[in-house]
DNA sequence: CACCCGATTATCT
DNA sequence: GATAATCGGGTGT
């Protein structure tokens, strides 16, 4: 399966949201690979009162002001770590996709080892679930997604608009509004 | 199954 | 010192 290249980020911020679902991500781990198909993502911009990014450049934040096709990974709540690729399109400074659903592919056993369950459905189906179950932590901050390695995403299946569902982001205090949020709903 | 709530720490004010 | 782009366990229906 081909690599999405840069230019596939290299566009608005909420596009790309929608169009990463469908697409698959590819963990390489103990030379294990566990892969996914992304199920649901939602969209961050500098101009979003809800983004880390509306204050401004931080140390923390600084992926999503860098190159686009690089993750940003941030650490909340205590215990999770969430996944973001890196994009937006020249009219703004910095933008991020949030992965927060997978459906599981290959290394599914890895996954259930990696959260200590058995369960499917629990697997990868939240933000900081899908980072525990695939190892993803401050050590891939700032990753190329674009380049073969441990961390990357590739083309996937074709998913049709009307199979794609739009709401508003989740979890948030501000901004709670906008339709920013993508589900892929398989079943 | 729905709702409530505590955990736990990096980051920013 | 307050907050957080969450999760899972507990309780009650």
């Amino acid at each position: 399966m081909k690599i999405l290249d840069r230019n596939f980020y290299n566009s608005d911020t909420v596009k790309v949201a929608k169009n990463l679902i469908g697409k698959i991500l590819v963990r390489e781990v103990d030379g294990i690979k566990l892969t996914g198909i992304i199920t649901e993502t939602e969209a961050y911009t500098n101009l979003d009162p809800a983004s880390h990014s509306f204050i401004g450049k931080t140390e923390r934040n600084k992926a999503m002001y860098g190159q686009n096709g690089h993750a940003y990974i941030y650490f909340t709540y205590g215990n999770h770590f969430c996944l973001n690729a890196v994009a937006k399109d020249s009219n703004i400074q910095a933008g991020g996709v949030l992965i927060r659903a997978i459906k599981p592919l290959e290394g599914i056993e890895y996954m259930q080892k990696s959260r200590g369950i058995n369960s499917l459905k629990n697997l990868t189906n939240g933000p900081g679930k899908l980072a525990q179950a695939l190892i993803i932590n401050k050590d891939l901050y700032g990753i190329d997604l674009t380049k073969k390695g441990p961390l990357y995403i590739t083309e996937g299946i074709s998913v049709a608009d009307n199979q794609i569902l739009i709401t508003p982001r989740i979890g948030i205090s501000k901004a709670i509004d906008y339709p920013w949020r993508f589900i892929y709903h398989i079943d």
